[in-house]
RNA sequence: CGGGGUGUGGCUCAGCUUGGCAGAGCGCUGCGUUCGGGACGCAGAGGUCGUGGGUUCAAAUCCCGCCACCCCGACCA
């Protein structure tokens, strides 16, 4: 992403889908819980921006969706358009994972959208997962087709039939393969970027020669590509773990899993790996001659992480004015605001805008002085921009700026010279009082139970932990009743258990999206 | 598929009960004043009232059919 500096900025349009004339649900009062009593509305209370979380969690979502400008709804139903600046979340997203998954030694390659109806049947678990969700093109041409053609709900099978023409020998192995494409789901209930018809993401697929090597493989994708990814990048700390049998990928022998914690508690599984065994490789016939000349079969797995991390961005670190984006991820990092048109200021601004970009920082020079400032300022925190160098001309009569922090809401006042080259160490402060915010929480609303009631309870405000040996399938079952899952299994370190059979095994259970 | 609800300018909705000139806020356009926390004034543009039929002198409003969408339950990254 090149930084965007200097004149003219693109026009940024105020409110594009209408305001509300009043509160949905009450009245916000300035939290002085975020430290803005100081600056904000002086008397009376404005109507709130957004709806507040406490008051609607969900409809706080949709608010931000629309007024932080990242996406709307697409004409046919469940399907979403991504607005350009949430696409240039999502573009920063896929350039820090990709080099992740390349480091991985994977490769990206492109798959067809298209695929044969025939194909998804030869994996009998597979096409039984699937099948409520396809979309099936039965006409094309202006003519019915022989053979139908499924959208691609996810790649296992063409990919499937691939590895098998291109590997022949050990020495083919490992085959690392990755895409990024959409996929359609037909979902009966969608929320945007959570749960969409469509959607954009990545899909690793990999054959080798062992079942170990596999494992392995499926293991460092999760830990080193996902987790790594998640924590360092979003700013998000998640859970890793393997899925029960009822959670896991259809076709899947293991299913392995990110999950994480949003502003209201609930679950968000952000990624998944999966060991595939051998049945995509015997439905398939992706086999090799091993050292020994002898015919053997191999072993894959298969690997996803899609547009819902936008949604998990959003929830998990969104506060009552809108997005916070941690200072890795962002697209714009740091927006100079030019506060009016008059005595030097846009020039200024410009120049601090040019000395920022020369650090390779990622900014952002806002010179519409014809848009009030109260408009953009409140428009540059919907967005979540981590950090705000206002340059006005009391600042700069005083050879100062004043820079906003976007977590805490922190106001200072700070002298022009020098400033940028403090702006970097400053970006990584906010990183990581974001993943410090989200790492608490996460601590404070996981409970340690023993029993399923008290599992049950727990989950109605965050995760509960509960020994593995004392839920069982059928425990989990009785909580599924109350809309509470299992999103994974872990060791009580937090490591990845080696079976579920392990008596030291954890059930990690709560809502989730 | 079961239950509930809604279709009226770009967006959110009022008007319907009791038929009588199609409205409001926000957004948009122009001009002016503003500009350090969603600015304000004035002047404008913009609507086959989801759709087909019926009743009536007259239908957004009443009646019947159809369509679409939304919410709550059974599936899912």
């Amino acid at each position: 992403m090149p930084p965007d500096i200097g004149p003219p900025a693109p026009p940024m349009a105020g409110d594009p889908i209408g305001g509300h004339p009043t509160p949905r649900r009450g009245r916000r009062t300035v939290g002085d819980r975020w430290g803005w009593g100081r600056y904000a509305r002086p008397t009376m209370a404005k109507a709130p921006v957004l709806t507040p979380q406490a008051d609607d969690f969900p409809r706080w979502y949709q608010d931000v969706l629309a007024k932080a400008e990242l996406a709307d709804n697409g004409p046919v139903r469940g399907t979403m358009v991504i607005r350009p600046y949430g696409y240039s979340l999502w573009e920063r997203m896929q350039a820090e994972m990709d080099a992740r998954i390349k480091d991985a030694g994977a490769e990206n390659a492109y798959f067809p959208l298209f695929i044969p109806e025939s194909y998804l049947t030869r994996e009998a678990e597979h096409v039984e997962g699937f099948s409520p969700e396809l979309a099936v093109v039965t006409h094309a041409g202006g003519k019915e087709l022989e053979e139908p053609v499924v959208v691609r709900p996810t790649s296992e099978t063409v990919i499937g039939e691939f590895m098998a023409k291109w590997i022949s020998s050990h020495r083919d192995l490992p085959l690392l393969l990755n895409q990024w494409a959409n996929v359609v789901r037909w979902e009966l209930r969608t929320r945007l970027f959570l749960r969409t018809s469509e959607f954009l993401w990545q899909e690793g697929h990999t054959a080798h020669a062992t079942e170990s090597d596999a494992a392995a493989y499926a293991s460092r994708i999760l830990h080193d590509v996902y987790r790594d990814f998640m924590v360092n990048v979003l700013a998000m700390p998640v859970l890793v773990g393997r899925k029960t049998r009822q959670e896991r990928f259809a076709g899947a022998t293991n299913t392995l899993a990110c999950e994480a914690m949003m502003g209201d508690g609930k679950a968000l599984q952000m990624g998944t790996s999966h060991e595939l065994g051998q049945n995509f490789a015997r439905a398939f016939d992706i086999t090799f001659q091993d050292a020994n000349g002898t015919q053997q079969t191999a072993w894959t797995t298969s690997w996803g992480t899609s547009t819902r991390m936008m949604g998990g961005l959003i929830m998990c670190h969104g506060d009552d004015r809108g997005l916070r984006v941690p200072p890795r991820l962002a697209s714009t990092q740091v927006v100079v605001l030019a506060i009016r048109d008059e005595e030097g200021v846009v020039p200024a601004a410009r120049l601090l805008g040019e000395e920022l970009q020369a650090l390779g920082v990622r900014v952002r020079v806002d010179d519409r002085t014809d848009v009030s400032f109260g408009r953009r300022a409140t428009d540059w925190e919907l967005k979540g921009v981590p950090v705000r160098i206002e340059v006005g001309p009391r600042d700069l009569a005083n050879g100062e700026v004043t820079v906003v922090h976007r977590m805490a809401g922190e106001k200072v006042q700070a002298p022009i010279a020098g400033l940028a080259a403090t702006v970097p160490a400053l970006l990584d402060e906010l990183q990581a009082s974001l993943l410090a915010e989200a790492t608490d929480r996460l601590a404070a609303r996981t409970a340690e139970v023993a029993t399923i009631d008290e599992a049950r309870e727990a989950a109605a405000t965050g995760f509960a932990r509960i020994p593995w040996a004392t839920l069982g399938e059928e425990g989990e079952a009785a909580l599924a009743e109350h809309a509470v899952t299992v999103r994974c299994l872990q060791m009580p370190d937090g490591s990845v258990p080696r079976s579920e059979d392990d008596p030291d095994v954890l059930a990690v259970v709560a809502r989730a999206y």
